[in-house]
DNA sequence: GAACCCATCATTTTT
DNA sequence: TGATGGGTTC
């Protein structure tokens, strides 16, 4: 029988109490992670449970392998059964299994942001709508919160009828679907929204995951969505042993649908829930936990908890009153130091800020300094351009169907099909209810794309060989031969710049990465690959190699921990956020709030808290004040320290905005991080390597075969009239007056008039 | 097609 | 300040 052991009672009837739903409400550093893996040894060991019976979801792939490879090392056997698994990942296993039943085909391929961004503003334009009224990303979330909530196009067409700019969005939304339904693709909220489709269409397919999942966990409850709320209880509906844990003080992505009341109203979605409380935290020192227990005792309507602990008083909090941001970035090295020289290497510590763009200051002295350092959260390696054109390969062999993927690299490296043959073939394809892939291949027996068909047809040929050589399954021989046959690799290294060799060199590690995917993944298939790929944000391997301080966002930081933080920017309208203090929600200072309370339980043993009198925002200087957050921490708690607090600096408080610049005493050696510059080529360079004679066919001289009060027509603009013709050097600029599109100059050589 | 110039605009982020 | 996108110029 299996013995629990090593817990506190609190955690321990967490562990032991396995029937029936139950709300966990773990505070920050009270041993969550140790609670749910203990939990599922005891359901296992202890009760008997049949592994392919457990389901934990996630958010994060991060927090789902970290469980998984916990509950591994504490069992013997048969961890490999246990779904650990996102949400969006288990409606994907869902999906390609069921999808059929719905009308698609399982071989969907998965839209991530800019891909949504890339369908919106194409969108836009077909219903000629402003970019400047109608904003990619606002549209991306209302379209978000409307397939939240269940409502199809034309269920939100209806509610917003009442309003112009209401009936634009419900157009942009429905043709946003319809663009998704062709290319056969599903974004982030459809795996979950047709995941539940399915589910209420087809109670037998339900009933086979009910059966399967009898027991079910499910972390960070409080970040979940009213759809993965409504998911998780279809789930759980025959067994009811739900078990959700999570922290509503820790609530802080509202802004990307997280509901806050799904955990709030547990209790009345299942009266007879158990709650537990998880009160004792193991992570911080006293001072630290009161100080974030007096912050977060500001908030309203929150599920009362108070964090204990036995752990020892510890130092003070520092607060520390920069004159400006770059002061408070040296202050971060000083501290830094005078920490090493305790014995504290810098891998202990992390600075934490509202603001990514605040991470530049305190990285440049860091690079003055010598301090090595890792950024948190930078750009995902998968959204490289390079990559996403690779990716992009991939995601047309898999699924034809996908225009998006297919309009990308069409064209990518260059092969003479040019954005009019595009648009000509995409129209036909729309016309004819066919993909642009199947007009692709079709293309030599098209009308009208003349000269271009000979390339689309090569252009199909090969793309046809890419998908006879996916059916062998040998990924990265795929791989190869994409890179190979469209000489994307072999165009960049002839581009011989350093900027080229790095995207080779990233090509190339895409190369690891799938040979990788096949050596750890028995399921290595094209569509698992490609599932990984856009459901696994592969933020810059936070490598764990060599002694570095880390920078982040007190978002990213939420989850971690380190013995020492840095508290930086803590004014007002930096932190709390201007935009929260001006909204009309009264929510949104309070999701502030509990930002702080987050940053603040990340120490364990102490914490420096500072803000800058003066600081560079947006171009400005802003001179913010102090953060409300800072005023509710008990001034005994508190260290101050710094000039700054002198009452001579008081006049510059209040969020005035001066354009005097302060005196750089560093200016002249201010470092810039390094930027491929492009090589500027002066007239001199041309003459010294004598590359002027080459200067494309504009050398030869372009004679156009029209006049002024021609008609001609543009490949773009349609007809219209030459109104002016003027010779210059090599080239003549021609103005013409198009019948839509009005007046345009351009350079006749560029412009491919044809007379009419 | 690419190098430039100008205007505009600025939370937080995972899937 | 800086990144970005659109338009202009060659």
């Amino acid at each position: 029988m299996y013995q629990i052991t090593g817990l506190n009672p609190e955690q321990e009837e967490a562990c032991s109490y396995t029937e029936g739903p139950l709300l966990i409400l773990a505070g920050a550093g009270s041993g969550k992670t140790r609670v749910i893996t203990h939990r599922i040894a005891y359901l296992i060991e202890g009760k008997g449970v049949n592994p392919r019976n457990i389901l934990a979801i996630t958010f994060t792939n991060k927090a789902a392998e970290e469980m998984r490879e916990r509950v591994d090392r504490m069992l013997t056997d048969g961890a490999k059964e246990i779904w650990v698994k996102t949400f969006h990942s288990m409606c994907v296993r869902i999906l390609r299994r069921f999808y059929e039943k719905l009308g698609g085909k399982n071989n969907f391929n998965i839209y991530d942001t800019d891909d949504q961004k890339a369908i919106i503003k194409e969108t836009l334009k077909h219903l000629g709508l402003d970019e400047k009224q109608y904003p990619i990303r606002g549209m991306i979330s209302s379209i978000s919160k409307a397939k939240e909530e269940f409502l199809s196009p034309e269920e939100y067409a209806r509610n917003e009828a009442g309003s112009y700019r209401g009936r634009n969005v419900a157009d942009i939304y429905a043709e946003y679907e319809k663009r998704l339904q062709k290319n056969n693709a599903l974004d982030f909220d459809d795996l979950i929204n047709k995941t539940i489709r399915l589910f209420m269409e087809h109670p037998d397919v339900l009933s086979i995951y009910q059966e399967r999942f009898r027991y079910i966990m499910v972390d960070e409850y409080q970040d979940t969505n009213h759809a993965q709320f409504v998911l998780v209880k279809l789930l759980a509906a025959k067994y009811r042993n739900l078990c959700v844990v999570g922290d509503d003080d820790q609530s802080i992505y509202k802004f990307r649908g997280a509901n806050i009341y799904n955990i709030l109203n547990f209790e009345d979605e299942y009266p007879d829930a158990k709650v537990t409380r998880l009160e004792q935290n193991y992570r911080s020192t006293a001072n630290i936990l009161n100080a974030a227990n007096a912050v977060i005792a500001n908030n309203t309507g929150r599920k009362e908890k108070t964090l204990w602990t036995e752990n020892e008083e510890g130092e003070k909090l520092s607060y520390t009153l920069y004159p400006n941001d770059r002061e408070e970035a040296r202050g971060i090295v000083t501290n830094l130091r005078m920490l090493r020289r305790k014995g504290l290497c810098n891998s202990d510590l992390a600075v934490l800020y509202r603001t990514n763009a605040q991470s530049r200051v305190i990285e440049e002295q860091l690079v003055r300094e010598g301090v090595p350092y890792q950024m948190v959260g930078g750009t995902n390696f998968y959204a490289r351009k390079e990559i996403r054109d690779m990716v992009g390969y991939l995601k047309c062999i898999s699924n034809p169907a996908d225009d998006q993927s297919l309009a990308r690299i069409i064209n990518v490296p260059r092969r003479g099909i040019g954005d009019s043959t595009v648009v000509k073939m995409r129209e036909y394809a729309d016309a004819h209810d066919m993909s642009l892939y199947d007009v692709v291949v079709e293309a030599k027996n098209l009308p009208d794309i003349g000269r271009s068909a000979g390339k689309v047809s090569a252009f199909a040929e090969m793309m046809q060989g890419f998908r006879r050589k996916a059916e062998e399954n040998d990924l990265h021989g795929l791989y190869q031969e994409i890179l190979q046959k469209t000489g994307y690799r072999s165009g960049l290294l002839a581009e011989n710049t350093e900027e080229a060799r790095g995207r080779v060199e990233n090509l190339d590690e895409l190369g690891n990465k799938i040979a990788d995917f096949e050596l750890n993944h028995e399921d290595a298939t094209l569509l698992t690959l490609l599932e990984e790929i856009s459901l696994v944000a592969d933020t810059d391997n936070e490598d764990e190699t060599g002694d570095r301080l880390t920078l982040m966002t007190l978002h990213s930081a939420k989850g971690l921990e380190f013995p020492v933080v840095f508290m930086v920017g803590m004014e007002e309208r930096l932190f709390p956020s201007g935009m929260a203090i001006d909204s009309d929600d009264p929510d949104a200072v309070e999701e502030e709030r509990r930002l702080c309370y987050v940053g603040i339980t990340r120490a364990e043993k102490k914490l420096f808290l500072s803000a800058a009198r003066q600081r560079m925002l947006n171009g400005n200087y802003i001179y913010p004040g102090e953060s409300r957050f800072i005023k509710e921490i008990p001034k005994y708690l508190l260290e101050k320290k710094g000039a700054g607090h002198r009452d001579e600096y008081e006049e510059g408080s209040g969020s005035t905005i001066r354009r005097e610049p302060v005196e750089d005493e560093w200016r002249g050696t201010t470092f810039r991080p390094k930027k491929a510059e492009p090589e500027k080529k002066g007239i001199e360079d041309l003459f010294r390597n004598g590359s002027v004679g080459n200067v494309q066919s504009m050398s030869r001289g372009f004679q156009p075969d029209y006049q002024v009060g021609d008609q001609v027509r543009h490949i773009k603009f349609g007809k219209g009239v030459v109104t002016e013709l003027i010779k210059g050097g090599n080239d003549y600029e021609v103005a013409v007056n198009f019948e839509f599109c009005g007046e345009k100059r351009m350079f006749a050589s560029l412009a491919k008039l044809r007379k009419v």
